[in-house]
DNA sequence: GATTATTTTTAGTGACCGCTACAAAAAAAG
DNA sequence: CTTTTTTTGTAGCGGTCACTAAAAATAATC
């Protein structure tokens, strides 16, 4: 019993794919940043008419929430994949560096990090405080990992990815071309290793 | 004669400074961002009305104008100050990432850099405009600055500095602490030497 | 067929957006 | 004084914002 339509319950039966709607809010959000997207557009974008949008995400920013969530566990999280394949801190950190460079450049108008520039400037706190958490786990994470191999350094040297990272986002939103944004990665993880050695 | 104000025009004196208006304008626009601040909101803080604002500065867009023009040539233009004071390239470099080391933390509610994320996310194409200038026009200062002793890898150098300053801008719109940023710019300037010297 | 449950469509809500028409007010010029 | 010029305050423009009340539509269940 393959199940994942839970036989169909009892009223009328959803007219859109909530799977779909995330991905293309993902893209939406992505492009242009929270408090630009507006619910007439998104509602227009996914086919849907603001109530069946209140009726399935409950607000604008409980979609951002899910697409947040689409967004991170997707292979935008560079981190999270370099992670995956192995390898020492500085070769984890030199795939996250090239990896960002090889995603962020602007692909079917969107650039950047979702979670870094998503809500940048954004008016409504609750979209801030969803990237806010994100930031604070996504940095943790990468904080106790360097922490396995430099223990005394890992602050100094997770906020030098984390830094080097939210340029890279902040210059593809601006138009960076990939080739800008790789010779930023090789050298930015060429420093890593640097002063890692360092002290 | 030391003529600031010139002989009092025929009409109406105008009840406000708009030197003071621009200044107040640059730091609620430097605190969120262009969208997050509205007409309204600039009238009642610069304490005009609407007619009396568009009278004086065109429209939102003409005030942001001058609030950059403002902000430019202040001392928020890291590189400009850090080059007035001479030296080689790599100390103007480095002088210029510890002073956006020092400025950009969050201080009166402004944080980061004006230019590089007032218009982040913005609607407003006009806004954006002017900010996608002056960045233009900036990087473009610093590669031929950093050309004159580093002809053959002025543009990769200058966008090591470049998007380094972006990454501090953002993280320091994030809450990044003083601390943090100057590490990091540190660690930017030593890269910086050490690029510099490769092939 | 009748009941119940859920989503749909229609048609809005009040609040805010950037901006402006209009006339009174306040100055210099005649 | 009157005229001319500029800025002011009052009031409100059309448009968009996130969001919702109410009822019709569509399904399973009784």
């Amino acid at each position: 019993m393959t199940a994942t339509k839970k036989a169909q319950p009892r009223g009328r039966p959803r007219s859109f794919d909530i799977d779909e709607a995330v991905d293309r809010a993902v893209k939406l959000f992505h492009r242009r940043g929270y408090d630009a997207v507006g619910v007439a557009e998104l509602g227009s974008e996914l086919g849907i008419k603001p109530p069946s949008f209140y009726a399935a995400f409950g607000s604008k920013a409980g979609l951002f929430e899910q697409a947040l969530e689409r967004y991170t566990a997707s292979k935008a999280n560079v981190f999270n994949n370099a992670l995956l394949e192995g390898g020492s801190v500085a070769e984890v950190i030199e795939r996250t560096l090239l990896e960002a460079a090889r995603i962020y450049p602007e692909r079917d108008g969107t650039a950047g990090c979702l979670v870094i520039d998503g809500a940048r400037n954004s008016t409504d706190p609750e979209a801030r405080a969803l990237v806010a958490a994100l930031k604070v786990a996504g940095r943790a994470r990468i904080r106790d990992f360097i922490a396995t191999e430099f223990p005394t350094r890992a602050d100094e040297l997770a906020d030098l990815l984390v830094i080097a990272l939210a340029g890279m986002s902040s210059a593809a939103r601006d138009g960076a071309k990939a080739s800008t944004l790789k010779a930023f990665a090789e050298a930015a993880s060429r420093a890593f290793r640097h002063e890692a050695a360092r002290a």
